[in-house]
DNA sequence: CTGAAAGCGCTTACAG
DNA sequence: CTGAAAGCGCTTACAG
């Protein structure tokens, strides 16, 4: 069996109260005591239970991360500097792989009530989802979810202001937007509307394709290419997502065209990875660290009590210029 | 205040023991009475208090994984499969990214075990952190740490000479390996004495380069260069990890090399991402769902007693052949 | 400076 | 079929 307290305060001959006390470090003890006790949890390998600590305590320092998948580049990223903050501030993070599945998204929230985390960081296009009773402090990451909660955002207008003007700017004249799923509320949806804006004023026809799941590059390739029998004059591509900006780079490539020759390219995200292994694709980069950042301290803020409002921050989004969209003069 | 058995046990005019048996389904309640306490949980939003079971039961249902980071393509896939099939299994997953940092993965260590986990998948290549009291199961991957932890790996001896063979197989001459950290007991050096063996036995002298850190990859530029400046006529690269293998391919493009004309370059892991955006590197696939698979099975079999054998298992790799190895004839 | 007692929210023998 | 009591391992008023 564990030793506990109970078993400390045995060998160290005196009460678990005071065992408890040196352990939290509470109220008066004399040195001699303190000593005892240290020596007596190293004699039997004493290692307090958190969990007894938490129920009594009300506070687990448990935050629940739910994002779609660890697996894409963004969330990865994401997810790393989450973690790497709460580690930082005392916290530990349960991790949530939802996959954007509604039904799984609703099970990891209730999982996570029932294991009573101090709060949760959520990335999740459902809205639906939350229901009124939510008791625990949440962030939402990039999405409005309901009135008490939380948003971190980009500024995914302002990205896709950015991403439309580039491909101006260089000259591209018949310029195609990717998107990922049309049903779906995701923050790609304010870039899509900063690219329809941005071809209007310029008086140009905006024209917006969309795959059915960015994530899941096979199911995409029909629509890239569906894009360039309809449209081979296109001379310019704004994808919203990096990953199908690669996608979409390689198919072109491969009907020939050259890049930015012929067509130039800009995607969406900009990880540090992306940017490292493709640093020739032109992307709207995410300040990843910055959001994970005021994420948690926003989080921490509202499960201290050191603030009560309820706050919506967005965060500016910056152009790395890559070679795909090189000026061909 | 969150509402609990007690609360219940008052709204449904039974005892709390009779609200626990319904919620857990255990022993003969009338159904009159499972409905009452049903209704009286709806009606006062009741949620179980997970902790408070765990400190009973003596069962979290919560694994610790600990990894560098789910930053790199490799562990963002590895994780998110854990993740899922811990979901499946209906456990719960407490994520730490490490860094490699043998300080850091001793206080995770530390925290899972103040935490109850029922048990710990890690990634690690510091063997000095486990203390001989380590008492809840664990799995490491890819690199032995103790007698009583078990052990799940991919073949990376099998994938150095996989590697090293298609190399030798498409006319290499000058084969030079490129590896991470030299001081880390890393499971790429498996990969490395398999190089170094293919090489002998084609009578070939083995050249091994050594990158600092290869998640970092800004750091590693330094060695890339000077590898080709000592030598100018290699005409095949290793890369132990993809990343690095793609870091190097650019590079000798700037120089000029031609791929796969004048030079040869195969990575290692082949995580779908990188399958995905870069088809054209050749490289070492991993099995990481198996990986995962084969973690998490042996992770509750040991939870549950059922096996009590420390297992090793070692699955096996495969070539993705891609046109960076294509025999320039 | 230290201890006995009650309680965090749950579960499970033990009675009935 | 149902309930009163004790206990999981800890902490904190309340006494002394």
């Amino acid at each position: 069996m564990k030793p506990k307290i109970e078993d400390v305060a045995k060998v160290a001959g005196v009460s678990p109260t005071t065992v408890s006390r040196v352990l939290n470090d509470r109220g008066y003890i004399s040195s001699k005591t303190k000593e005892k006790v240290f020596a007596a949890m190293k004699e039997i390998n004493y290692v307090p239970n958190d969990l007894a600590r938490s129920l009594y305590n009300k506070r687990t320092y448990l935050i629940g991360v739910i994002v779609p998948s660890t697996n894409h580049p963004f969330f990865g990223e994401l997810v790393d500097s989450i973690e790497k903050m709460c580690n930082d501030r005392g916290y530990k993070v349960l991790l949530c792989n939802s996959l954007q599945e509604a039904e799984k998204e609703k099970k990891y929230w209730d999982m996570l009530r029932r294991n009573q985390v101090d709060g949760v960081i959520v990335v999740t296009y459902n809205r639906g989802l939350i229901d009124k009773n939510q008791q625990f402090p949440a962030v939402a990451i990039d999405h409005y979810l309901s009135e008490n909660i939380h948003v971190v955002s980009s500024d995914n207008f302002q990205g896709g202001e950015l991403a439309s003007k580039e491909l101006l700017d260089v000259g591209c004249k018949n310029i195609i937007h990717i998107n990922g799923d049309v049903n779906l509320e995701t923050p790609a949806n304010e870039r899509q509307y900063a690219y329809e804006k941005v071809m209007h004023d310029a008086g140009r026809k905006p024209l917006t394709y969309h795959v059915p799941n960015v994530a899941y590059l096979e199911s995409n390739i029909d629509v890239i290419k569906q894009l360039f029998q309809e449209n081979p004059d296109v001379d310019g591509i704004f994808a919203s997502d990096d990953l199908l900006a690669i996608r979409t780079l390689q198919h072109a490539k491969s009907l020939g065209y050259r890049i930015p020759e012929d067509l130039k390219i800009i995607g969406y995200d900009g990880t540090g990875l992306i940017r490292s292994i493709y640093p020739e694709l032109s992307t709207i980069v995410q300040p990843t660290y910055q959001i994970a950042e005021n994420a948690v301290e926003t989080l921490i803020e509202e499960i201290d009590g050191t603030s009560q409002e309820i706050k919506e921050k967005t965060l500016s989004v910056s152009l790395w210029k890559g070679k795909t969209t090189r000026a061909s003069s």
